[in-house]
DNA sequence: GAGCCGTGGCG
DNA sequence: TCGCCAAGGCT
């Protein structure tokens, strides 16, 4: 599947020479400390976003000694706006730890690991993009890249599907050119191999894509599987007299804003009750199948109830309640699962 | 494994 | 308009 690994990282490294970024602020002048800011501050975050931030960041500290002796307040005011502030109190927390146990900043992986708010691709990041020591990485754009390129059907959240991937990254990362594979690898997702019209034609590693090849680039990576929506129970009452159904005007915010809608309950009502809240005497309740109202964000499971009304003691209650002519062609907005439940109705007489 | 953390951009 | 997503890590 893979021409060879040296061929990946080959190509992959030329590319970076003449296309790669090379101008980004913390790409000047790199130091672990730079490296390791410039990394906290792109998780899940954009370069255009950070770009201000880093360069505000590194005039006020300009190396882990100065940081170390900062109020968390400080730091804190330079992360406004940033996001994830965590990684800002992290990184402080970090640095006050590196000047105090380590007498700067560590070259070894492990220890570099244990630091708060650097996990195994940040580890990765920092000590190849600097050190050139060969770690491999796997950011959102690897994991994009590695994807397509491998063609992974699976979701990357999935532990086996997360694990697989490193594997893979650790497969294809070179033992020379580190941080030119690694900063190439990011540059690649970012701009050639993006979530949503990736330009293979300039993709150095398209004559060997799996995705590209099976025509499978577009539906991948696989997305988050979506999280299936709260269900909500509701009846809608139906109180028919004489052919006519009572409904009622929603107020014009929120759900069916302004629509003609049945009467609602949350629970199953007794005749003695509907009688009390509708100023009616009922001659028959009847109970018709559930059926699902999806909207965007839930579904609504309706159980209509006809409620025969044998007299109406107070016509109306409220003025936004109307008595519907089932058989009328009046012109209501109504919403769809009242309408679902009058033609129901109406199909009966 | 799932939920959480934040903001800006995009289709 | 709004849900999704973006250089992840922690609990």
């Amino acid at each position: 599947m893979l021409a060879n690994k040296t061929e990946f990282g080959d190509q992959v490294i030329a590319w970076y020479h003449q296309h790669g970024r090379k101008h980004l602020p913390w790409q000047q002048n790199k130091t672990l400390y730079t490296t390791w800011l410039s990394e906290v501050m792109l998780q899940q975050t954009q370069v255009t976003t950070v770009i201000p931030y880093f360069e505000r960041f590194t005039t006020r500290f300009p190396t882990l000694e100065a940081l170390a002796k900062a109020e968390e307040d400080e730091v804190l005011q330079l992360w406004t706006g940033l996001g994830y502030y965590a990684r800002a109190r992290n990184l402080l927390k970090a640095a006050k730890t590196m000047i105090s146990e380590h007498k700067g900043f560590p070259e070894n992986f492990d220890q570099v690991l244990a630091l708060p708010g650097i996990g195994r691709s940040t580890a990765g990041a920092i000590l190849s993009l600097t050190l050139k020591q060969a770690y491999p990485i796997l950011d959102g754009n690897v994991k994009r890249v590695l994807c397509r390129y491998f063609a992974i059907q699976t979701w990357s959240g999935e532990k086996k599907t997360q694990d697989k991937l490193w594997q893979l990254s650790e497969q294809v990362t070179p033992a020379q050119d580190i941080e030119y594979f690694n900063q190439a690898m990011m540059d690649l997702g970012a701009g050639i191999c993006s979530r949503s019209k990736p330009k293979c034609s300039l993709c150095p590693l398209v004559n060997s894509c799996q995705a590209y090849k099976k025509e499978l680039t577009k539906q991948l990576p696989i997305s988050k599987p979506k999280k299936d929506k709260p269900v909500k129970q509701t009846y809608m009452l139906a109180l028919n007299y004489k052919q006519s159904v009572l409904l009622a005007k929603r107020p014009s915010s929120g759900i069916w804003g302004g629509l003609y809608t049945l009467p609602e309950s949350d629970r199953k009502l007794n005749e003695a009750e509907i009688e009390q809240l509708f100023s009616v005497k009922v001659s028959k309740v009847i109970e018709k199948p559930e059926f699902r109202h999806t909207f965007t964000h839930f579904h609504l499971d309706v159980t209509p109830i006809e409620i025969e009304v044998k007299q109406v003691i107070s016509s109306i209650r409220d003025t936004s309640e109307v008595w519907f002519q089932l058989k009328s062609d009046a012109e209501f907005g109504m919403s769809v699962p009242t309408q679902k439940i009058l033609n129901l109705i109406s199909e009966q007489l």
